[in-house]
DNA sequence: CAATATCAGTTGGATTTGCAACGGATGTGA
DNA sequence: TCACATCCGTTGCAAATCCAACTGATATTG
C-alpha cells in the first residue's frame, strides 16, 4: 500500500507511481507506526537508517545541556529525517525525533540506497541522484544564509542579503518574498533595527525600496 | 600521470592508487592549467562540471553588488569546487574562481559521476558515496554552526556552543579546540565580549573553565 | 463605509556589543 | 634569567541592538 507521503517524497521525484513499489522493495523499506508523542529516536542514538514520514508528522527536537528543549524542524508527510546523520562518522543523532501526531514512518538502510542493485532497478540511481541534489541544495541555502548572518551589523547583514538577491534575480531591481518580520527573523535581527538600517540606507542614497520592491543604487544603477 | 592532488582527493578516498586511473577515465576527467591570477569561472557562469584542484591553489571569491570582493575559500590540491552548484537548479555559480598560483585543475561531468558505468567500474559507486558523505558532513557542520549563530546574544551563542560540545564529547567536562579568538570568530562575535560573557557565566555558577577546559554546571553536574 | 487587523517606520530608553587599550599570566628562546 | 611574544580577562566609551510602544498606511471584513 503506497501512502501519499511516499509518493510525494522528494527522494522519489521522477519515479512514476507504478515504478515506486519495486524501488521500495529494492531499498528494503520497512514501515512502522508511532502514537502521538511517542519517541522515534532519542538524541545520542546511533542511527543507521534514514526515515521518511509516510503519514502524520514528526518533530525534530534539540535539548540543550540544561534541559531546555527547542523544536528544530517539523517534518510532514514526504519529508526525510536522519538523512545527514547516517552518512556521518559517528552516526549519532544530535536531536531527538518524536511523533507529534499518530504517524507512520518508513525506514531504509542507506547502504541499500548507495549500492545499486544487481537486478538493475532502473530508478535506483535516480534516487541516489535525488539525494545528492537535495543535499547540495540545502548546502547552498545554508551557506548563503551563513554568509549574511556572520556579518556583524544589521546594516551589513541587510546589504549582504540584498546583494545576494540582486545577483540571483540578475537585476538591481527586484522583489523579495519576505515581509519585514520574516526578513528580520531570517537575518537573526530585530525588526525595528532592520527598519532603521533600511531607512538609513535609503537616506544615504544606497538603496531604494517600496514595500517588497528594492532597487540597489551604486556606480552603475538600474 | 597522477598528481598527488588527485590521489589525495577526498572524492577518491578508499580507491587504491592503481585503481584511480581507470576511474578517472570512467569519469571523463580532463585536465587544464591556469596561470596565476587567471579566472577559472566567473560569477554567474553556468557550470556543469565539478572541479578538482590537481596542483596549485584556487580562490573562491564573492563580489557584492557594490564591487567589494571577499575571499570565501582557499582550495588547495585535492580540494573540490563547484561541487554543490552543479547539482542546483540553475547551475549558476554565485562566486568567481581564480587561480591564486599556477594551477592545474581537473574537470569532470557530474552526470558521469552519477551514472554508474556499464563496464562496472568497481570504485565508481565508492566515489558517489564519498560525494554524499562529504555533502552530509558539511551539511551537519553548517547546521550546527547556524544554530549557534542565530542566537541573539553573545551569551546565548556561547551557551549553545558549549552545550553542543558537551553533547558531542558525552560529558559535562570537556576541552575545546578553539582558543578565544578563534571561538569568537566562529561565533561571529567580539573576543572581549566573549570573554565578558564567559566571566559572567562563571560568576553566576553556570559554567567553570580554565584555559580550554570547560565544565557545565546545572541540576546534575559532573 | 466604518470597524478591524496587519504591516512598516519611528522613537526612547535600557542593555549589549564592538573596539581599543591595558595588564597580568604563561610560554619560548637566546 | 631577561627579553619578547602570545593569550586572555578587564575596563571605558561610543555606537548599535533589542524591546516596547506609538503612529500612519494599507488591506480586509462585515
Amino acid at each position: 500500500m503506497l501512502s501519499a507521503g511516499l509518493v510525494g517524497c522528494p527522494l522519489f521525484k521522477g519515479v512514476a507511481k507504478p515504478d515506486l513499489e519495486p524501488l521500495l522493495g529494492c531499498l528494503g523499506l520497512r514501515l512502522q507506526t508511532y502514537k502521538k508523542g511517542e519517541a522515534i529516536w532519542h538524541a545520542g542514538d546511533s542511527v543507521r537508517e534514514i526515515g521518511i514520514v509516510s503519514s502524520g508528522c514528526v518533530h525534530v527536537l534539540k535539548l540543550d545541556a540544561w534541559g531546555n528543549s527547542n523544536i528544530i524542524a517539523e517534518i510532514e508527510a514526504g519529508g526525510l529525517f536522519g538523512e545527514a546523520v547516517v552518512f556521518s562518522i559517528s552516526g549519532e543523532i544530535p536531536n531527538s525525533v518524536v511523533a507529534c501526531e499518530d504517524t507512520e514512518v518508513g525506514f531504509f538502510s542507506f547502504m541499500r540506497l548507495l549500492t545499486t542493485c544487481p537486478s538493475s532497478c532502473a530508478f535506483h540511481s535516480l534516487a541516489i541522484r535525488n539525494m545528492i541534489v537535495a543535499f547540495a541544495r540545502k548546502n547552498m541555502m545554508l551557506e548563503e544564509k551563513m554568509e549574511h548572518i556572520t556579518k556583524r551589523s544589521t546594516r551589513e547583514k541587510l546589504l549582504s542579503y540584498l546583494s545576494s538577491q540582486s545577483r540571483q534575480k540578475q537585476s538591481r531591481k527586484f522583489d523579495i518574498s519576505f515581509d519585514r518580520q520574516e526578513l528580520a527573523d531570517y537575518l537573526s535581527v530585530d525588526r525595528s533595527a532592520l527598519s532603521l538600517a533600511m531607512s538609513k540606507l535609503k537616506d544615504e542614497g544606497i538603496i531604494l525600496y517600496r514595500k517588497n520592491h528594492f532597487v540597489l543604487l551604486g556606480d552603475a544603477n538600474g
